[in-house]
DNA sequence: GTTCCGCATGAATCGATAG
DNA sequence: ACTATCGATTCATGCGGAA
């Protein structure tokens, strides 16, 4: 099996996005920096200047995505003086304006969000994962996100040490770790559009945009062993770790050396043959 | 105690909301008909007439709501040739003209939704509750909906009788069953802004009516006993019932005549003592 | 080798205080 | 008045050390 090709690139992503092939990505799996967030490391847009920031972005997006490829974007909009900014809803729109079409939103329910409390709200626990597509006829292989049905799967995973959940499933296939192999042959169902996963927030560099299980899912969901996820905004380097985990090429962009840096160094550490390293069940 | 009065109105709801006094609702909350559904009961409103539809509504909304008050809107956008529409999205950004605040957006996980396949989407498991407000400073009684902590709390709900679950709890005040009032003050925690509950409702006449826990949740959050809470579109009288069990008053709009009746019917069967019948946990 | 418990830590938000 | 900074609040998770 030829390993599979990853490339970290250190750079603007507009820039490096405008060197790319028409419709030559896969699949476009990106966490962009949120508004007046980070800002040491990204300027901080503000909310009121982010829809036309980050416009330019995706018109190139349009262009080097594949016609039956697909473009999840990770984003939540922030409070700004006790009210929802509406930057994410006018960016939806704009992005339709574009070309693209709006295919989906996927919830990400955050079992831990961030704690606190407040007079007027409760802890945000979830984020949009919208899906946009260029067609609608676009890849999408159902059958490799199943999952097993009913309680008693719940209750398994739930008391499985995080040993078998890494554990290596090349010998059995099945998809899961060896200690539930014997899973294989009991009736597994579709998913929702509701994703149950933690942040992880022991991480020991650098907060990761999101956890592995998520571009993991998309990338089981809507590509191939062989094909190219895209991250123009990569970060610590998650997608590109989990693309060359799972054989897909990728190509990562990110315009701060030291998170560059932190992201070739955790690819190195990857080896290429398939694993199962997270679970995602409701 | 004096008990709750409910006003449940045969008639068009804009013309019925139009005769009610400004400032007078402290709790609107309310699951419109959606775009091009329920054709038979409403008509059907195209998907692309949807905003200007709904506008006149939210305007006399505001009006009537009391300045502390609070407005609940379940609603979610449907799929039209394969992509989702925008007329959510639309809507917020015009009620924010009229005036709104659009202080948060809830997300219901509907855990047992209706099971489907198709070739490029999952199930639908997720619906949109808005809340919209006239000031940043509004009544919220947040210790109403605290909910049992961890992992220990649900294997223990879990194996409660439904008896248990429904049990009054007008004794000790604690929004709890008798069983669980132990936990009180020691391991009760705030939600997040994601609810998890199913859609099983008790009224299988009414197709897009919301169940029991939705409304009491909101009502228990937003109101004390005694307060007035609207429902501009009420169906089969989910809102009303509720608010009745928690001696709160309550007016509901219904244009259809059969609705009208049916939820007439469950009102009269509600006696307005409170008692506890569905429970939020995550 | 297990299981259990303590502890640090997050893509946060509000209100008060300071310039 | 308007903006910038800071402390307080809070809980699911997974690691590491202990039993």
């Amino acid at each position: 099996m030829k390993s599979a090709d990853t490339k970290i690139i250190l750079g603007d992503s507009l820039q490096v996005l405008n060197s790319l092939s028409d419709n030559s990505i896969d699949l476009i799996i990106t966490s962009p920096p949120y508004a007046d967030q980070r800002k040491s490391t990204y300027g901080g847009i503000h909310p009121d200047k982010y829809v036309e920031w980050f416009l330019p972005f995706t018109e190139q997006m349009l262009r080097v995505l594949k016609s039956d490829g697909t473009f999840i974007l990770n984003i939540k909009e922030k409070v700004v003086e006790g009210e929802r900014s509406t930057y994410v809803l006018e960016l939806i729109l704009e992005m339709k304006k574009q070309g693209w079409l709006w295919t989906e939103e996927f919830i990400w329910h955050k079992k831990n969000s961030f704690p606190g409390k407040w007079p007027n709200r409760f802890r945000d626990a979830w984020e949009r994962l919208l899906q946009f597509n260029k067609t609608r006829y676009f890849n999408m292989y159902q059958d490799n996100v199943r999952i097993p049905v009913g309680e008693w799967a719940k209750d398994r995973l739930k008391n499985l040490s995080s040993t078998d959940k890494i554990r290596d499933n090349a010998k059995n296939g099945s998809g899961f770790g060896k200690n539930i192999s014997n899973w294989v042959g009991r009736e597994m169902v579709y998913p929702s559009n509701v994703l149950h996963i933690a942040t992880e927030c022991n991480n020991k560099n650098h907060s990761a945009a999101f956890p592995d299980g998520l571009p993991e899912w998309f990338i089981k969901l809507f590509t191939n062993e062989g094909d190219v996820v895209l991250d123009p905004f990569l970060g610590s380097g998650t997608t590109c770790t989990v693309s060359k985990k799972m054989n897909r090429n990728s190509i990562g962009i990110e315009i701060n050396s030291e998170y560059h840096t932190i992201a070739v160094e955790n690819c190195k550490s990857i080896s290429s043959e398939p694993k199962l390293f997270a679970q995602i069940y409701e």
